[in-house]
RNA sequence: GGCUAGGUGGCAGAGUGGUCAUGCAGCGGCCUGCAAAGCCGUCUACGCCGGUUCGAUUCCGACCCUAGCCUCCA
């Protein structure tokens, strides 16, 4: 039994599928204006995790993850940069996919973006005036009326009159209550602008997450996830929409991801204190399995804090996985004996970080199995770590060894000088000159390269 | 001000009413020509004050502190 962490209701609750045996998810993605930081990285493998553990569970899973193609800023950064709205966000949608598959980042199975959706963005609107849920305002736009709707606050623990009190109101005229939102917003001259019996315009940022998931999904689904920061208002207003419109429940899991934080502060846009994934993956770490395993290393619905040091130790603990796993026949059968223990930590509401020590725990395991000279126990052992890694996305790099931390891998020797120097090096041990092999591993410990004398008279290397 | 999370050993980070997190770092040992890797052992932990209990880091209450949301944001 998988539990999961609902927002709505504060606690964590068992999955019950809605159609037994299938899991209908949809996650809340990216507007694409610049490219993806960490903290959407985070995101982007928190759902992926989730989606591999529940195929691994057996179920059947339809991930739906939108992307925010027309919106404010959008119109605002191709404005900046004279180029066409659609061309700016080709251009980082690639760059999204680019930043994904490097992270291991399956793609969703639909990705439903909002210039797509129109007909069933202004039919959702258009049901909602109807219900008497939206009005058209006399400046062109079109308001949902918030007070209209009864469950408003539920899933972000708000009441309308605190919200009144706390507002920093922003005085609109078009609005008959501060707290209402747009759900069509009528264009300027120069804005890109779609038809609809309010005049041209475009749709507001909550109504396309509504009418997406209700058209690819129906209007009662089993999950729906983004980050924390899109709770309020992002998906109290979606809840207010789509109930609102199909009466119906919408989803019934709401799971939040916890924020990127960088000295205990949010890593976001307007604070300016991001790092994109692009530079991260380029100069931070050896391989982006590295930053996914960082990820991993504490619960996804906790803050999380970013540092060079923090990247460092997931390193290092990736590196004794793969060391464990080094020189290991991949096609062993696998052993059965941890899947228990990952399998209860995981359905504790993919508890990632207890599901990492059982890796650990395997590696020690299987190190132990090597001492003790029971390769058959240590291939069983590997490759059942492997199955397991897999299943959190990680993909365990066979070059791993040769990469290095940044600079000692590009600035060194390279692998065929490596090479030449260690059998250069096997020569003078055979001959026990320790002299001269003593020098040869000092010079190369300069390099970065380190290296590891084997039992059998191997000798093998890895960066620093 | 309202609401929501959280305060765990040198660091990071899980978890639990009474024997183990896990990784890194430290210390002692084994292994090694010496190393490296690995293995074994080992050390100071649960913000503060009360309460419940045979027993609380774990439950309850107050307090202090931190972060987030209340405005666009994964």
């Amino acid at each position: 039994m998988i539990r999961i962490h609902n927002s709505l209701a504060g606690e964590k609750q068992p999955l019950k599928p809605i159609t037994p045996g299938q899991v209908r998810m949809y996650v809340c993605g990216l507007t694409v204006y610049d490219r993806m930081h960490v903290g959407h990285a985070r995101m982007m493998i928190v759902f992926d995790v989730v989606k591999r553990y529940l195929q691994y569970r057996g179920y059947r899973v339809t991930h739906v993850r939108n992307i925010t193609d027309i919106d404010d800023k959008i119109i605002k950064r191709a404005a900046e940069n004279g180029e066409p709205i659609g061309a700016l966000t080709e251009r980082f949608i690639s760059a999204m996919y680019e930043d994904c598959d490097a992270l291991g980042v399956a793609r969703p199975d639909l990705e439903p973006r909002a210039t797509q959706y129109l007909p069933a963005i202004i039919a959702m609107i258009e049901t909602l005036i109807e219900r008497g849920y939206a009005y058209a305002a006399p400046n062109g736009d079109v308001m949902y009326a918030v007070a209209k709707f009864d469950g408003y606050g539920r899933l972000s623990g708000k009441r309308l009159a605190d919200l009144r009190a706390g507002a920093r109101v922003e005085v609109d005229e078009a609005k008959r209550d501060p707290l209402d939102f747009v759900l069509w917003k009528h264009a300027k001259p120069g804005e890109p602008a779609w038809d609809s019996p309010w005049g041209k315009g475009r749709p507001g940022w909550h109504i396309e997450c509504s009418a997406m998931s209700v058209e690819l999904l129906g209007s009662h689904f089993d999950i729906h996830g983004g980050g924390l920061d899109l709770k309020f208002p992002h998906h109290e207003n979606e809840i207010a929409q789509t109930c609102a419109a199909t009466g119906d429940r919408f989803a019934d899991i709401w799971m939040h991801n916890g924020f990127v934080n960088i000295d205990n502060e949010k890593m976001s846009k307007s604070l300016g204190n991001f790092f994109t994934v692009r530079e991260v993956l380029a100069k931070a770490v050896r391989h982006p399995q590295v930053l996914r395993y960082f990820m991993l290393s504490s619960h996804y619905r906790g803050p999380i804090n970013y540092s060079l040091e923090q990247l460092a130790q997931a390193d290092v603990a990736l590196e004794r996985i793969m060391t464990a796993l080094r020189d290991l026949p991949e096609s062993a059968p696998p052993t059965s004996e941890f899947a228990a223990r990952f399998q209860e930590a995981m359905d504790d509401d993919f508890n990632t970080a207890e599901a990492v020590a059982v890796l650990q725990t395997m590696a020690r395991e299987i190190n132990t199995a090597k001492d003790a000279r029971d390769e058959p126990r240590a291939a069983g052992v590997a490759a059942e770590l492997r199955l397991l890694a897999g299943v959190l996305g990680l993909d365990l790099p066979k070059q791993w060894f040769r990469l290095g931390h940044g600079s000692s891998a590009s600035s060194g020797p390279s692998d065929a000088e490596v090479d030449r120097l260690v059998a250069a090096r096997v020569s003078a041990r055979k001959a026990r000159s320790w002299a001269e092999s003593d020098r040869i591993r000092d010079e190369l410990a300069q390099a970065g390269v380190i290296l590891e004398d084997k039992p059998d008279g191997r000798t093998e290397w890895r960066r620093a």
